[in-house]
DNA sequence: TTGAAAGCGATACCAG
DNA sequence: CTGGTATCGCTTTCAA
């Protein structure tokens, strides 16, 4: 592996001027720029990265932590993130952590010991503590944090609320009044925020809130699957399913269809994300979209933003982004029957 | 950031003792080892990699560069690779390269740069030279490559063509004998083994091949829907459809309800991969299961196994692997109707 | 504009 | 068993 050193020699040149030609600065002649040029191309040289990160303190590269990289959500987000990060020149090292918290912690460790400039972590579990023991180590972006967090931090989450809001007017407008809602697991915010969002709106346009239509699924297809059997088998069962994701969702289509019950025309469903596999399902799913690929460049540019600040010494206080959300309307949500329409008067 | 020094000073020791402690080395006393741990916690000390990578010359990472992370399949080979290099201390650099040769190519020159110790390509688009130079610099496995390659080079594919061959068998034994097969882009080796099982097969069997039956999609569902939709006008008709992948056949069964067929009693139709959303969608998908988690903890393993040879000097020749397919048999295959059945005869 | 030299933080060798 | 020290490849003063 030839160094900056080889390519100096045989250049004809000194290692800094080398050094200068690699960054780019404009002290250097032109005939020594070519020379450095010519011999870098003739050795192959390839600069080390680990050197430069020594002396630089900065290695050019972000951590992501996702919780499943299975939920096809995430794979897109990270996608918007690595976009981001590649066009800045950095490298990221994606972590899954099977949404363990010890795994997570670990993942943490390695990032800090890689030397990582920054770390985005997604749906957070960490304490707040080990958070400020990061920070004081490199950037850090909290992406769909539960609960509050101090001011300072600059985090990014998706308007949960608004869009459970959005998903529940629609369905509302189609006619529906006995919505039942399936909630993944509450100890995530966001969960919390879908499932806030339902009994709030339940409560502004003055319906009755029956417990029984509310079920708590954990965000994989088979919970959905099996909270929407119970669902239909209930006496005055429910015209439309809001589910809290997607894959929930299309188990809640997969136990409908399996009871020989046609979507929309029977019941309706609603999912929360808009996967691929939303449009490939069929009848296809009306969703509440959540922006994926952009909430990976968004944090990825945020970090950038506060790496920005650091190596300024500013101490710029915390951003604080809410992403929107849109409805995809598709064919899953159709008019509720005239039977159903009076249930609450 | 405390530094080695730090806790030499701290624990008062010097540090190489504090360097041996840190590397588990058997040759430090006791006492000295609790000073140094001890001191280790009290200032949260947390070693530099790059360090550490510029004077071993090991990085302790390697990089994974797929094709395209949208794609199911990949996350789960890419979590399969994750798993088995954190098994080992080692960290992947994940790298998407949305099947584009200078994005790939791109990606290689970052790993490089970033001292990783070996690289896996899936699907790898650079030339034989480019792989060369890569060696020269790092372990190199292969994952479903196309073409021949030197034996000299680590290799891991996937059974394409036994595992076409066995999902043919499953619908001759099902009574189907005009069977369209829908292609993947036949610039892959993949795609071509899978082709070429499919002509096989029919040779076999002494059917004839019509090459109207023979479709080429891109992978991606809308080209499953596309490719269907063609083959379902036909006059005389397929009774089954094989497509190279799951998304095209989820987008083939689409078409298919769309004509308002029913799967599997007027049509049958089979996938390959068994994707997550094989066993979701409805009916659910027969498919032939590649081992996508294995066989990205295979690539790493092989790549691991590498990284010892080249570190002791070996030479050792190159390994070549084929993974196992399975049939997993679900609801989208049935019996083919007997109007059908004397086709050949 | 260029070159020489001092480190960045760890490892590993060698003398004690 | 421990401590001192050269070294990895690069960046970054500082003098020439």
């Amino acid at each position: 592996m030839p160094t900056m050193k080889d390519v100096a020699r045989e250049a004809g040149v000194s290692l800094g001027t080398v050094s200068n030609v690699l960054n780019g600065l404009p002290t250097v002649s032109n005939e020594n720029r070519e020379k450095v040029e010519e011999a870098v191309r003739k050795l192959k040289f390839i600069p080390n990265t680990a050197a430069r990160s020594l002396k630089t303190n900065s290695s050019k590269s972000l951590g992501l932590s996702i919780p499943n990289i299975g939920n096809p959500f995430y794979p897109e987000l990270a996608r918007g993130a690595e976009d981001a990060a590649q066009k800045a020149g950095y490298s990221v090292f994606l972590c899954n952590n099977d949404r363990n918290a010890e795994k997570e912690k670990n993942y943490v460790r390695v990032l800090l010991e890689k030397n990582v400039d920054g770390i985005i972590l997604v749906k957070p579990q960490v304490s707040m503590e080990e958070m400020d023991e990061i920070r004081e180590k490199c950037g850090l972006v909290l992406v769909d944090i539960d609960g509050e967090v101090h001011e300072s931090y600059d985090v990014i989450n998706v308007d949960d609320f608004g869009g459970t809001m959005k998903g529940l007017e629609l369905l509302y407008e189609y006619g529906h009044i006995r919505i039942a809602f399936i909630s993944g697991s509450l100890e995530s915010r966001s969960s919390r925020s879908r499932l806030e969002a339902y009994i709030r709106f339940r409560e502004e346009k003055s319906l009755p809130v029956d417990d029984r239509f509310i079920k708590r699924g954990s965000y994989d297809w088979y919970s959905g699957y099996t909270c929407a059997t119970e669902l239909l088998r209930m006496v005055n069962r429910p015209t439309a399913i809001f589910a809290s994701n997607d894959l929930m969702a299309i188990g809640a289509m997969k136990a409908i269809r399996e009871r020989r019950m046609d979507i929309p025309h029977d019941i309706s469903v609603m999912g929360y994300d808009d996967i691929d596999m939303a449009a490939l399902c069929s009848p296809q799913l009306t969703t509440v979209r959540q922006p994926k690929y952009e909430l990976g460049q968004a944090s990825v540019e945020m970090l950038l933003k506060r790496l920005c600040f650091r190596k300024a010494g500013v101490n710029e206080k915390g951003e604080h982004l809410v992403l929107p959300t849109d409805i995809i309307f598709r064919e899953s949500v159709g008019y509720a029957e005239r039977e159903n329409g009076g249930e609450n008067s």
